[in-house]
DNA sequence: GTCTATATCGCGATAGAC
DNA sequence: GTCTATCGCGATATAGAC
């Protein structure tokens, strides 16, 4: 029992990150994780609700940060480019601890549940953006569809940057949003029938 | 042991349905599924891998139909009208047995743990999509956002519709791909800085 | 922290369908 | 006779109650 009291959550995510990489998911259990961190397997459960969650630690904190970037963005500002604006002030919290955040996305993708759980943020996300956006007067069916269009495009950068991409982060944001306008421009305004 | 044999799947299907709703989806054991259908625990687990999925049987079925639809558009069509044209070719599909998929949908939007599985489902046919548009020659960055944009429009009228919405579903697909429009036709095609 | 329910899976045996 | 569905028993581990 050295110094340590308060970074057990911190100390849990670490060795659940370790142990999830080694062996995989399934074949760690919350007790050997606990152990590892120096805790009980009771004291895991105190932490975080379920296997799952002590990989997905701050993911609210982003969903919020992402919301109100959106709301402070110049209200004249049509949904897409005030998500563009918004993302990109955030890049500098998105392009951190690069090398501990494509661990943790090679872990997720290689395992079924933890993609579930990655899928659940995702669309935690797109509710934070939905609301920002009828907070800013836009009809809620638009806001929704903005939602979606810019949880697709982040996503698309924060993929190229964690598998590898030399480019910038805010180069990536930007590459997609000009792909989603392409690829808008290139079909009809859908009014066909 | 009366004239039962081969669509135990159905009956455990039947039952998961009739169970969540009355009772909810924690307080319902796979043991309660399985009696109710006439067969053990066991058998159940031999059929669905968990208590999850026994709701969200054919949905592969339906990913494989969409990509189909979509392969089958024709050539020239750029990615969001081969998905409009593709989507309201599977209409017919989409809305047959409408007070079950609405029951299911009311007990999976007040599920997190089944919502945690819709949401991979939704990944899986983006998956689709995105293979589909590789196959047409549609260069994959480009692939996978039309997939997101097309899911979301496709996630969207299914929701109104679900919903109780009076509209034809070929009508909600149609005013969907709308909004997708002019929403991107909202913003300048984001080569600002 | 202890206790418990129960989800999930492995194994060997049995019973009909072909 | 194989093959497959099912059963019954038991083991492990997650998750929640006390």
């Amino acid at each position: 029992m050295a110094g340590s009291r308060k970074d057990v959550r911190l100390r849990l995510q670490r060795a659940a990150l370790e142990l999830y990489a080694e062996r995989g998911f399934d074949r760690t259990t919350a007790a050997d994780i606990a152990a590892l961190a120096g805790v009980t397997e009771r004291t895991y459960f105190r932490h975080f609700p379920d296997k799952r969650e002590v990989l997905f630690e701050g993911e609210a904190a982003l969903c919020a940060a992402l919301a109100d970037a959106v709301l402070a963005a110049p209200a004249a500002l049509p949904p897409l480019p005030a998500m563009q604006q918004a993302f990109t002030s955030l890049v500098p919290m998105f392009e951190c601890a690069r090398a501990a955040k494509e661990l943790r996305h090679r872990i997720i993708s290689s395992t079924p549940e933890l993609r579930e759980r990655e899928q659940m943020k995702l669309a935690g996300l797109m509710d934070a953006l939905t609301e920002a956006f009828v907070k800013r007067e836009v009809p809620p069916g638009l806001a929704w569809l903005a939602a979606a269009c810019g949880t697709a495009v982040l996503g698309r950068a924060r993929l190229q940057w964690l598998e590898g991409s030399q480019r910038e982060y805010a180069a990536l944001l930007t590459d997609a949003f000009t792909e989603l306008g392409s690829l808008v421009a290139a079909g009809a305004p859908a009014s066909s029938q």
